[in-house]
DNA sequence: GACGTCGACATTTTT
DNA sequence: TGTCGACGTC
């Protein structure tokens, strides 16, 4: 993999060390500065829409180019496999050709590269599975379930945080000290931690953690190796590293003690992820970690008007223990409109007033895809989603069920793990009675004690269950057996004719594919598809091997941005993207900051949550609205709510409040429940301004055959047939229903 | 072993 | 208000 020296000089021979070459021209003084630097430790503090991007790929090409290191030479890490791809993209087009032999990827992808060179140093052979959190927790929860504890009292998901916590620390089961462990699970924590590692090595599996848990272990107790990597590595470049745990952090200390040239390009504003193990304390103590180091600042934003880098700035400013950083407009044309604050009534009338501001927008000629709506926690969008399917407005739902994710794929992906990894005994149980075989509880027992007696995988332990009868029943044998000697089969197949000719014929003899055909629920045929969609994917890998580590490792959001809609998405999945309109809903007390976070992490949390509104407020680049509603219907009940305090930090001279009764709204608040039997209906203190309340669409008869209508729960469909008040419609989505007309929405 | 009912529950989730 | 998992019954 590590390019051909000679080739690449030839390459890169005409664009040697040019000063001034022309991309270096492009970026401004700060950024030119954290390109140039090249030699030593340097932090890039990179505010919003600072050019992060830009400099950490005009880097990598400066260093190449200068022939500082060979592209095999430096190692680029990222957190997301989108955030790899564009840098590998963006290193290509500077180079004028594309990129190849790079260490550039994710954490996870950079360790389990790593881990399969050496896995045997771990105690593991190079062929090793990566679990997803499904299978993760599956196993935990037989673990925890063998040593007898209540999975009721102690739910595994649980159970499985803490671990993950101790790995992002990069604590093996013997360094979690007694003092730590005595909370969960009455103390037994680390038993069972122990005693699930054991059964992943028994597995020759690694769950996420353990990528970089391992490979940290391994370069630390074994010096030729670490020194290997340290004669490799003349560069490291690290991206998004406020958001680096603890055993990322020893990853990169142990390479960086080579060459000592690591650069780290971060936000302390915008690290947001603490409750997955983030520690914003590895930015903030860079320079004490490496001696020396520069800092470089870019603080000119070329995102945002004037108004909103103020308002983000300001409120951003409330944080304690900041690095320190100041938006500066980098647009002489960045004036534009002040943040929009705006109180309403309740959460139907906020999702109104959003569906109706994209509306005028939309008439004004902005283009849907430059707008998003952006809230704290992901059951938010349901009443943005059904206001904006009543106006017909195109959607998204950025990072809902993700296609590797979803039923039918991870049973497709558990027979070809079977497969290929015979011993996966997580894939095995997973399909052995999918479809179903009449293969249920008792068979697996039987199969279940010959593994452990005979300490064998349990494809092989179903076999000896077979052989020594420890199966009876008639139909289940045969069913097994016919399993058995399909994977023998496929196994052969996959070797003769290839993994998708294996595949395709897998999910038909296996009955799989069948199984969906005969379902008749309406989402079956989608599955059918995705599953067709699955193997025609794998065609574009070489063989099972390398198709199984790309999902796991990959697992990609594939719904390309089909035209142009809206986007929808969390808080959380909106940082490092930008839209013209930003929709800031939902900014209460309780909702945002988040009642939950507060109350695990106190003062912590809320500066947590306030960086989250700061990365809210500088997604936009023209236009923010935020809003609160005074009630809003939470699990079915409503409860009113004050306006969030981050509004009242926001610099009073960059916003415009509409809707005005703030102040009024937060002392008059009471509560309204169900409806209003009980407690006392708040006074209408906010005047709904231009966003009346509008009656819905009336559902009250006169529809007619063939038209098409909306329904709440089914979407759209066309009516068939009609029977006095009932009527029959073909949903688009699902399928064919009779209803009463009153549940029927006509569209407009 | 399959199917139905009832109750607990419910943030954020780059890999 | 919706979903998912545990448990009980046929």
């Amino acid at each position: 993999m590590d390019g051909r020296p000679a080739d690449l000089r030839r390459r890169l021979g005409g664009q040697l060390p040019v000063s001034g070459a022309d991309y270096l021209v492009r970026l401004n003084p700060e950024q030119r500065a954290a390109v140039e630097a090249v030699d030593g430790p340097l932090l890039v503090l990179a505010g919003a829409g600072t050019g992060k991007t830009r400099v950490l790929t005009t880097r990598f090409a400066h260093i190449l180019l200068q022939g500082k290191a060979y592209p095999s030479q430096v190692l680029a890490v990222t957190f997301t496999n989108k955030a790899a791809r564009e840098m590998r993209e963006r290193v290509s087009a500077i180079l004028g050709q594309p990129a190849e032999g790079l260490w550039l990827g994710t954490f996870h992808a950079l360790a389990a590269r790593m881990l399969r060179r050496h896995a045997e140093l771990v105690g593991l052979t190079s062929n090793f599975t990566i679990l997803d959190v499904d299978d993760q927790t599956r196993l935990l929860k037989q673990v925890m379930e063998a040593i007898g504890l209540d999975l009721k009292r102690w739910p595994p998901n649980g159970m499985m945080a803490v671990i993950q916590r101790w790995k992002d620390r990069g604590l093996s089961p013997e360094a979690v000290t007694p003092a730590e462990d005595s909370d969960y699970a009455n103390g037994r924590g680390t038993e069972i931690y122990a005693a699930y590692q054991d059964r992943l090595k028994a597995l020759n599996a690694c769950d996420f953690g353990d990528l970089l848990l391992h490979v940290v272990n391994l370069l630390r107790d074994n010096a030729e190796v670490l020194a290997d990597y340290h004669r490799r590595f003349r560069y490291i470049l690290v991206d998004e590293y406020q958001d680096t745990n603890l055993v990322q952090y020893y990853w990169l200390r142990l390479l960086a003690q080579g060459h000592r040239n690591i650069c780290c390009v971060g936000d302390d504003d915008q690290s947001i992820y603490s409750w997955r193990g983030a520690e914003i304390e590895n930015i903030l103590r860079f320079e004490k970690d490496f001696p020396g180091a520069k800092i470089v600042r870019l603080e000119s934003n070329y995102r945002s008007t004037r108004h909103i880098l103020a308002a983000a700035s300001g409120l951003i400013a409330k944080n304690t223990g900041r690095l320190g950083k100041t938006l500066r407009p980098g647009r002489a044309d960045a004036e534009g409109e002040k943040v929009r604050v705006v109180s309403l009534w309740d959460s139907e009338e906020e999702a109104r007033m959003v569906g109706e501001r994209i509306e005028a927008a939309r008439r004004e000629g902005f283009s849907l895809g430059e707008v998003a709506i952006l809230v704290r926690a992901g059951f938010q969008t349901r009443s943005f989603e059904e206001r904006l399917i009543v106006l017909g407005i195109p959607y998204r739902v950025v990072g809902g069920a993700r296609f590797y994710e979803r039923q039918e794929i991870r049973d497709a992906l558990a027979y070809f793990r079977v497969v290929g990894q015979p011993a996966d005994d997580l894939a095995f149980e997973r399909i052995v009675n999918t479809p179903k075989r009449g293969l249920g509880d008792t068979a697996m027992q039987s199969m279940h004690a010959i593994a452990r007696a005979e300490s064998l995988p349990l494809s092989l332990a179903a076999a000896r269950a077979l052989e020594t009868g420890a199966i009876k029943q008639a139909k289940a044998r045969a069913a097994l057996q016919d399993l058995l000697r399909g994977f023998e089969r496929w196994r052969a197949m996959a070797g003769a004719e290839g993994h998708v000719v294996m595949a395709a014929t897998l999910l038909d003899e296996s009955g799989y594919a069948e199984m969906w055909k005969q379902d008749k629920s309406p989402d079956a045929p989608g599955r059918l598809d995705n599953l067709k969609e699955l193997v025609r994917a794998m065609g574009e890998f070489e063989n099972l091997a390398g198709f199984l580590e790309h999902v796991s490792l990959v697992m990609e959001n594939d719904d390309a941005a089909e035209g142009e809609r809206v986007s929808l998405m969390t808080l959380h999945g909106a940082k490092g993207l930008e839209f013209d309109m930003v929709f800031l809903p939902g900014w209460e007390e309780g909702l945002f900051p988040s009642q939950r976070s507060l109350d695990e992490g106190g003062e912590k949390a809320l500066e947590e949550e306030r960086r989250l509104a700061y990365v809210g407020i500088t997604r936009a680049r023209r236009v923010a609205v935020i809003s609160h509603a005074a009630n809003r219907r939470i699990y079915g009940n409503w409860q009113s709510s004050l306006p969030s305090r981050f509004l009242d930090e926001l610099p009073v001279g960059e916003i415009i409040v509409e809707g005005g009764a703030q102040r009024e709204a937060r002392s008059h608040a009471s509560v309204f429940a169900g409806g209003g039997l009980y407690g006392m209906r708040p006074r209408r203190m906010i005047e709904a301004g231009a966003w009346e309340v509008k009656e819905r669409p009336a559902a009250t008869g006169n529809f007619s055959v063939g038209e098409r209508i909306f329904h709440q729960k089914f979407g759209y469909g066309r009516i068939t047939a009609i029977e006095e008040n009932r009527l029959d419609i073909d949903f688009e989505k699902a399928g064919s229903k009779r209803l009463l007309d009153s549940f029927v929405e006509k569209t407009r």
